[in-house]
DNA sequence: GTGAATAGTATCGAGTCGATATTATTGCAA
DNA sequence: TTGCAATAATATCGACTCGATACTATTCAC
């Protein structure tokens, strides 16, 4: 089976990279988290939502985030709208950890980059594909959204109705509907 | 960075594809253990070469294949040549856990098999060059060798100088070097 | 035949993970 | 406005991973 093979491939490409993580004191679990909110917006940095992305619950992520704050690579951002919430910003040090590469950051620098895109795409066409078979959330980015209105700088969201800094319109956002 | 993209991507979908496997009382390191070894040869199914596969240790790997046989997935086999070595059988009820399927099945099962072949065969060039870039071992088909003599039945390992039948031909094995 | 390499395992500490329960806080409806 | 349900985060439990280290048994090479 063609799928079997796939599937095999995928898991053996990523358990090969995560091996290179424990060189970096992470461990793929908290590898995944930094790497998300590294890409995220400011609305998408709770235990919540990064449960939801990487398909976990909000206990575990919970432990998974107060490690890597604890490790000085997240700063805890308590919000003053909603006293539940947490938002994490991510800081230099973890900034510098998440730009770390392994043996699959290698491979992939010595392939063209018209095959890297043509991979990206069959990827990102196969992650859509199970996500809804999973029944997960798409987690987009901002700028292609239903509720993204384009302004001279930047845009504006128009559904939690806040203006958007321009690179923040490049961000996953865990609202986003494709548009 | 379309690498980066590339390999968030694999990560995420690995880890989707991880979250099912709890609903079958395997975490991913004993997943991915019971996939080798339903995919390995008699001479590749011992804790140090299933530890080179997938990358991690000697003593790790044998508390999950321990506890793999304490599920019932696994038998040990130890044998009478090398008094020092184990290796592991995969069960009737091993089989079967080994065949569920995840959202990434599912999603794979949505795809022609044109473009799956052409992803697994980009896969595949991939998966070589990290494990390159890795310094781990390739750990082909046993009929893809160096060492395979072809028989009228099976086949020849002239490595090992033993008779393979014919199934075994098209097994993992640790030994393996590209022809 | 002795010492080095090899195969497997036990143990330690930090951490993941699902499950469950608990605490704060917020929102909605009567 | 009170009251209750939903939500956000966390604590705790047990099984397990993971690297590191140490240990035993066995085999191999000189």
């Amino acid at each position: 089976m063609t799928t079997d093979r796939i599937r095999s491939l995928i898991n053996r490409l990523s358990r090969l990279d995560a091996g290179a993580d424990w060189e970096a004191d992470l461990n793929p679990a908290q590898r995944a988290a930094l790497d998300y909110l590294v890409r995220a917006n400011r609305f998408s940095r709770s235990p919540s939502v990064v449960a939801d992305y990487l398909g976990s619950t909000r206990g575990t992520v919970s432990q998974t985030l107060k490690s890597l704050a604890r490790k000085g690579y997240l700063v805890e951002e308590r919000s003053s709208a909603d006293k539940r919430s947490i938002s994490y910003r991510v800081t230099e040090a973890g900034l510098r950890e998440a730009a770390r590469t392994g043996p699959l950051a290698e491979a992939l620098a010595g392939i063209g980059e018209p095959d890297l895109l043509a991979l990206a795409n069959d990827l990102e066409g196969l992650l859509r594909r199970a996500v809804r078979a999973g029944g997960n959330k798409p987690f987009g980015i901002c700028r292609n959204c239903l509720h993204f209105r384009p302004r001279e700088e930047g845009g504006f969201c128009a559904l939690l109705s806040v203006a958007l800094e321009p690179d923040e319109t490049h961000r996953i956002c865990h609202e986003q509907e494709p548009a």
